[in-house]
DNA sequence: CTGTTAGCGCATTCAC
DNA sequence: GTGAATGCGCTAACAG
């Protein structure tokens, strides 16, 4: 049997309670006292069992997700995640509450920022956005120890605990990389089309596309960005402009969001050279436009995996513990039509399954 | 707060111990009493506390890990990260041994299944191979109740509980496409690599890169299959040979293991024209030729989240209870120089890090 | 400053 | 068939 507090409080000659104090590093014990039994803790190799320790604390983690609002799919499907992890609250102690801010709007988040702040939550997570205004909310929070876990996109120069993100300058590097090589011998202009540069992600991905490009496949010339605000109708306007103005374009690298917009005004342009189009994050539309051939690839970060990574370690972080950082590592899904997988249905398997199993678990879209 | 059993207890008028009974589906429970407690549990909408219970049980789940022996890189990391999983065991409440059995050997296999089967373990993580007599040693498992997982190469045909590995179809399907469009114009043509047809996932590959190949690519030749047994002296000679009797060769998948011969037979091969090369796996010899241009794709499944979400899944039948089928889909990644994550040296973030961040958590290789 | 004691939610002896 | 009592490893009152 691994040991127990109680091997502790015998092999240091103390009670109990001075163990525990010692062990969550409470005052009231005296300086030998305490060596005395971080000697003995160590000697005997103990290791706390946390799930017994939240349970004599009836431990619940209040926890405040602030996620853009907008019909952004991406987005949506960000919340739908929280939502479903909200569903697994009883058995995970999370108290979970969503909150809302008006997308690209500094002044809203900082708003939300300090107003979950009054509530003390055991932890923040954030889908930021980079402003000297956000930063400081962002440390007021960490001021008062509240974890902070930015999501999705990063905020640098803040005490923010975690990033639960997606590198994205690799992720606008390897877009560029595939852009490259599927364009193959062909020539023409390619546009990048994103959503604000007020967001650290967006501005990455530009970085690592455009490193890329200039360094590998000088031969394009990039167009000038565009900066369609994520919102599909703008984003159609601005993208048919573009491909009526350069008509001899070979590439297209949408690194935001509202491909919605894209795809219409990449339907509507009949009989013209093919182009390669490149998009982030897999919603029901890119989803029917990879397999429809107009999109060629779709870079994407698993929200499910996202919004679990962010109540593991934002746990960790409340309770001061280590986490796994290789299980924590959000990664950039490269979605061609030959790897999507399955349409998630129904997402749990049953308990009690038997019987056969000649059907693949895990399958292609036709 | 959310109900208990005492609640169950006061909610049915019977005691604690009847309502375990009901809970744990134990005998001598009349009809009557019975269902009297199960109206009460749903009607309060009871979840057990999974950890209670467990810490209660003092649980410890005894599991078995049967992998290849031999110097397969990818295997010998899957083997690592059991023994990072070992090393998670108090906190894990698991008991993990590890079997080694030489490659391709079915009657080895079967025998150390067998053995497994009598040490009465929680559950059974196997890398399988294709053949009737894994099947029944399999089912045998399974007869005494006893999960089984196949893990990296799946059993149809068994009654194993879950496959933890990727979508290998799909994997040579992806293959394809990306050699496909990666050699644009270019004839000549492709020789594929594989370990040895008995296994699953390597046969699954070569069906899914041959189908895509000819019916999208059929211009490109496709060479009589290689099969280099995953061993790199082997691999290099029959490889050497290919390039040599078919110089103009335009492409080489290498769908097993053994990829450190493929990577020397390349090396040998100076000024010819260049081979678009896609191997299996992330190890050191694949990154290194991916950062050295000497091959174009890795196409890779983590073994960390393989072995871990093995353990959850086994756990999880063991109690029969539901596993969140989202979490446990194991991912094809795909690598080109461009995303390739760094290094995993310390794997763990530490507790009460503070302090500027400036540095991203994730990067890329240069 | 330190020790005693009573639970957290559940499982499991034992009596009845 | 059913119930009461005890303990899993830890925390948190409350005494001393």
């Amino acid at each position: 049997m691994r040991p127990t507090v109680h091997d502790i409080a015998a092999a240091a000659g103390v009670s109990l309670a001075t163990v525990d104090r010692v062990l969550n590093q409470r005052a009231g014990v005296r300086t030998v006292t305490r060596e005395k039994v971080e000697q003995a803790i160590d000697r005997i190799g103990y290791v706390r069992d946390v799930a017994a320790a939240n349970l004599a604390k009836s431990r619940v983690y209040p926890l405040v997700f602030i996620l853009p609002s907008g019909d952004n799919s991406f987005m949506r499907g960000l919340e739908a995640q929280v939502r479903a992890a909200i569903g697994r609250s009883p058995v995970e102690r999370t108290d979970i509450s969503i909150v809302t801010v008006p997308a690209f709007n500094a002044d809203a988040l900082v708003a939300a920022l300090d107003a979950a702040r009054e509530k003390f939550p055991a932890g923040v997570a954030v889908v930021a956005i980079d402003s000297p205004d956000v930063i400081a909310a962002v440390d007021r929070l960490r001021a008062d120890h509240i974890p902070v876990l930015t999501l999705v996109s990063d905020l640098a120069g803040s005490k923010r605990d975690h990033f639960a993100g997606v590198d994205n300058i690799a992720a606008g590097r390897t877009a560029a990389s595939l852009m490259g090589r599927f364009l193959g011998g062909r020539s023409g202009p390619v546009a990048v089309l994103a959503g604000s540069m007020l967001v650290r992600d967006h501005r990455e991905r530009l970085d690592g596309f455009r490193a890329v490009m200039t360094e590998n496949f000088p031969g394009h010339v990039l167009l000038p960005i565009v900066e369609g605000q994520d919102d599909p109708a703008l984003v159609e306007r601005l993208v048919s402009q573009v491909l009526a103005a350069s008509p001899e374009i070979a590439g297209i690298y949408s690194l935001g969001a509202g491909n919605r917009g894209l795809i219409a005004a990449l339907k509507r342009r009949k009989n013209a050279a093919p182009v390669c189009v490149i998009a982030h994050e897999l919603t029901q539309h890119t989803r029917a436009a990879l397999n429809g051939g107009l999109i060629d690839v779709v870079l994407n970060q698993d929200a499910g995996h996202e919004v679990r990574s962010a109540i593991r370690v934002l746990k960790a972080k409340a309770d001061g513990v280590a986490v796994l950082g290789a299980q924590e590592r959000i990664r950039l899904e490269i979605f061609i039509k030959d790897n999507l997988p399955f349409e998630q249905g129904s997402n749990t398997e049953m308990p009690f399954e038997q019987g056969s199993n000649q059907a693949p678990e895990q399958g292609r879209q036709d």
